[in-house]
DNA sequence: CCTACCGATCGGTAGG
DNA sequence: CCTACCGATCGGTAGG
């Protein structure tokens, strides 16, 4: 019955973190390595410091856990503010600096990857539009920002300019993690720079494009 | 004792296909449904109609099953001849010739993704290498042939221009496949067809990007 | 190619 | 939050 001074009163002792936070970080570490039929109730209650029965006074059942982690580890919590955190002089700066800031926010999370096909084919994408709501407008208005910074753009849609952005910027890392070293050690360094450049200038020389796809002409139906 | 003509004859009378190929099949539509850890051996041998213990006279194991099935049912095989069969007169006319035969083949293949992130989460890539070794080079000789069609292009290394164009398309194809239709109506129907100029011209205005990332300028250690 | 079986493990719950 | 248990199902194999 010693006084513990520091230490705030409590009706249960606490190990190390809430068990609840305990639990998800085992699960989350489990389901991307593994995926989801592959991690069992047992394992992440192993992993977490708990018994399998614990568990279940957390969440009710392995689906809900799942969609626990695949909101709460999702790293758009992380990505976004770092499109909101880019800026530039002209577009052009503005959207290097936002791949730039993307990349780097990435490299900490190689596992998201993971965590996104596991949504899509085990769990049949039941918590993408959930958590599509929460992304696409601060995204929507992220990017109209960091292209309002100055002219000089084309006309497109914004719905088809973000898209477009996000599909080159994740297209770059996702074939960055499935292409092997010797494969990779084929590319210059600065690749996601010429990304960035083919997305700003295209891969065609100027002066030497055709004839834009304008309205009316192409196939139109 | 009847005689049947037209029927060649056979030491054992085959059910429809050969029994490899219709567990291959059920496999494949199991593995892309549910996942490898969801499906499981008794379901594929019930789909194929056969007995458990006969699967295993085809395919070692559930391991070797997946690799079977994931190197016969890639729709590489379908791809690689699209863009082979790409062409124009221009480098222009050819890119978006195949961009659209691409996106014809993969209609047909909406579960191709599902096997790769399949292979990706819960093989751990390890028919990857196997995969890229048969893919990258032709790959890499189609897309030499089809920017060969004429100058014009900017001075890219190969493997980028590829990969960026590979990127392109399947940022548009994934993003298809996880957006709702709620979401996609918000894109013009011509989408596809504006991601393919992004890529040709990029979304800067001609004649206001700004200095190009010459060699010698920004970071380069 | 099937029947019958192996030990192991699954998600989940009762009861305390 | 744990112990002990439920019925179901898993990948794989022996033996024919």
């Amino acid at each position: 019955m010693a006084r513990r001074p520091t230490v705030p009163p409590r009706s249960t002792p606490p190990r190390q973190a809430d068990a609840a936070q305990r639990i998800l970080n085992a699960a989350y570490r489990l389901f991307v390595a593994h995926g989801y039929h592959g991690s069992s109730m047992r394992r992440i209650a192993a992993e977490a410091g708990i018994a399998l029965g614990g568990v279940y006074n957390h969440f009710p059942g392995k689906r809900q856990l799942f969609t626990a982690v695949f909101l709460e580890y999702h790293p758009y919590r992380e990505l976004i503010p770092a499109i909101e955190a880019a800026g530039g002089n002209t577009v052009e700066a503005a959207v290097r600096d936002a791949a730039e800031r993307l990349l780097a926010t990435m490299h900490g999370r190689p596992d998201f990857i993971n965590l996104m096909f596991i949504e899509v084919v085990e769990m049949h994408g039941e918590n993408l539009p959930a958590l599509f709501a929460v992304i696409l407008p601060r995204l929507s208005t992220a990017m109209q920002r960091l292209t309002a910074a100055g002219s000089g753009l084309r006309d497109l849609p914004p719905p088809v300019f973000m898209r477009a952005f996000v599909g080159m910027f994740f297209s770059y890392v996702i074939t960055e993690q499935m292409l092997s070293p010797e494969t990779l050690a084929a590319f210059p360094p600065d690749t996601l720079e010429r990304f960035v450049d083919i997305f700003l200038h295209g891969v065609v020389e100027d002066g030497k494009q055709g004839p834009l796809p304008a309205a009316g002409i192409g196939p139109q139906r």
